[in-house]
RNA sequence: GUGGGUGUAGCUCAGCUGGUAGAGCACCUGGUUGUGGUCCAGGAUGCCGCGGGUUCGAGUCCCGUCACUCACCCCA
């Protein structure tokens, strides 16, 4: 910041703005991404997830080998680039795929004690058009299950993610879960659909679809695609006896846990590696990308990714579409305050021995700020206030004469004089 | 990639059929030369997104452009 005087000349703001689709995260807010990612991550660590990170990128094939044939995502929705040394990377989209490159790579499925269950948290980058909740970069928490096929880990996870939620305080969610089949019937399933649809009039770019990702096809959004696919096959009559048997156990389990959810047949995933249990947690308040995390089973990706065969279930929960429900929600969260003590020095010596009162209580675990820049008594009561403070701690060479500092307790407005040597632990007692 | 909406003070927005800008909040100063929040009085603030056109005159009308935004598409 320039001195106040002589700034007048225009507006000094800076020619730069954030990229296309990405915004800052500033004070205040921060606080509440801050503690929803906390909210997340809380229960995950309570269950025997382990914390992972990895890199920002990856080779861009470890993301393309799963999606496959999906042509947008791969050559229109990547942050992809070639490195001076040649190699092709890409900013991750998503975190399962690097989190099982990792686990692969470390061989923890080899240290004897299946799962590997890990979570994360961090940044992801899609080059798409932004919209609400639909941001070029944005932040999940995700949790995976690696190297177990058992429905109580399917289970385990949902109400892991719906006690996050619950636990911020949301309540309008709605939990929707299906099955996709295995790599048995789903071949079928898909088969009989194309079928179907390669018989109907579409457009060009759903016809592609269909041969690509037919599924996809089911939840399209528009009511005249929708029209046409009444009859179509569903999913729930080609599901083999296996995966019926799995699919009700973790409907039973989530049930008798408490959790309620819907069954929804048209909830897809249109990639390959995808198997049995798919689920996405929805929130009706934040327009069209309603999803506030989703995820599923992926018993095929390993594989696909030049591991061994490693059944796999996980999620990711949006960062930024959980603070969209939030609001949508009008649900306050309960945020600790920052700073507890405010110190308002008058003059040269009380700045130097106010700073020093002010180190003491960081160090002894008060939350503590201090009247930076010489300004006027006046000024830095406004600051005191401004910080949320419920003490303020005022000293002049009145009181520093006397070896007193003044206490305020901001809220009542009552203020009395405490000997210096004192402050601190009358402090740390009073904020107990 | 396609379509709609919006760009005016730090923020949220008003500005009627063209006559060179306003409110609320926030901010600053004073009432209190050593006390915030409340109250009272006063004050500062604008390339009206940018470029062009029409007009005696454009925040207002027209064209272009950029940005933001919502939706479609896509959704790992």
């Amino acid at each position: 910041m320039l001195p106040d005087e002589e700034c007048d000349e225009r507006s000094p703001v800076s020619t730069f703005q954030a990229p296309k689709g990405t915004y800052d995260l500033l004070p205040p807010d921060s606080a509440r991404y801050l503690a929803v990612r906390e909210a997340i991550a809380a229960p995950l660590r309570d269950s025997g997830y382990g914390y992972i990170e990895t890199p920002g990128f990856e080779d861009v094939e470890l993301f393309a080998r799963g999606v496959g044939e999906s042509t947008d995502i791969v050559t229109k929705e990547m942050y992809a680039f070639e490195t001076k040394g040649g190699s092709r990377l890409a900013l991750r989209p998503e975190g399962t795929a690097s989190v099982l490159r990792a686990a692969l790579e470390a061989n923890l499925h080899k240290a004897g004690n299946l799962p590997v269950k890990l979570w994360y948290s961090g940044s992801y980058y899609r080059y798409e058009r932004p919209q609400k909740g639909r941001y070029r970069h944005f932040s999940q928490v995700g949790a995976e299950a690696i190297g177990t096929e058992d429905p109580a880990l399917d289970a385990e996870l949902i109400i892991l993610a719906d006690q996050a939620y619950r636990s911020l305080g949301l309540r309008n969610f709605r939990i929707l879960l299906n099955s996709l089949g295995d790599k048995e019937c789903r071949p079928a399933y898909r088969e009989a659909l194309q079928g179907f649809l390669r018989g109907l009039e579409l457009d060009e770019d759903t016809r592609r679809r269909i041969e690509i990702n037919p599924l996809r096809v089911l939840d399209d959004k528009r009511t005249e695609v929708q029209r046409r696919l009444v009859g179509a096959p569903m999913l729930r009559d080609y599901l083999c006896d296996g995966c019926k048997a799995y699919h009700e156990e973790v409907r039973a389990l989530l049930t008798s846990a408490g959790v309620a959810f819907e069954d929804d047949e048209k909830l897809v995933r249109g990639l390959d590696y995808y198997t049995r249990t798919t689920f996405e947690f929805v929130h009706d308040g934040l327009g069209s990308q309603s999803a506030v995390g989703g995820g599923g089973r992926y018993d095929g990706l390993s594989e696909m990714i030049g591991g061994p065969a490693l059944p796999s279930v996980g999620w990711a929960l949006g960062v930024d579409r959980t603070v969209l429900a939030l609001e949508a929600e009008g649900v306050e969260l309960d945020l600790p305050r920052t700073t507890s003590v405010y110190a308002v020095p008058l003059g040269e010596e009380a700045r130097r021995v106010l700073f020093g009162v002010v180190t003491e209580l960081r160090r002894g675990g008060v939350a503590a700020d201090f009247g930076f820049g010489g300004k006027g008594l006046k000024g830095a009561m406004k600051n005191a206030n401004r910080s949320g403070a419920r003490y303020a701690l005022v000293a002049g060479e009145r009181d520093l004469a006397e070896g007193v500092v003044q206490l305020k307790d901001m809220e009542s407005g009552e203020q009395q004089a405490v000997a210096l040597a004192t402050v601190v632990s009358e402090l740390r007692s009073r904020l107990g």
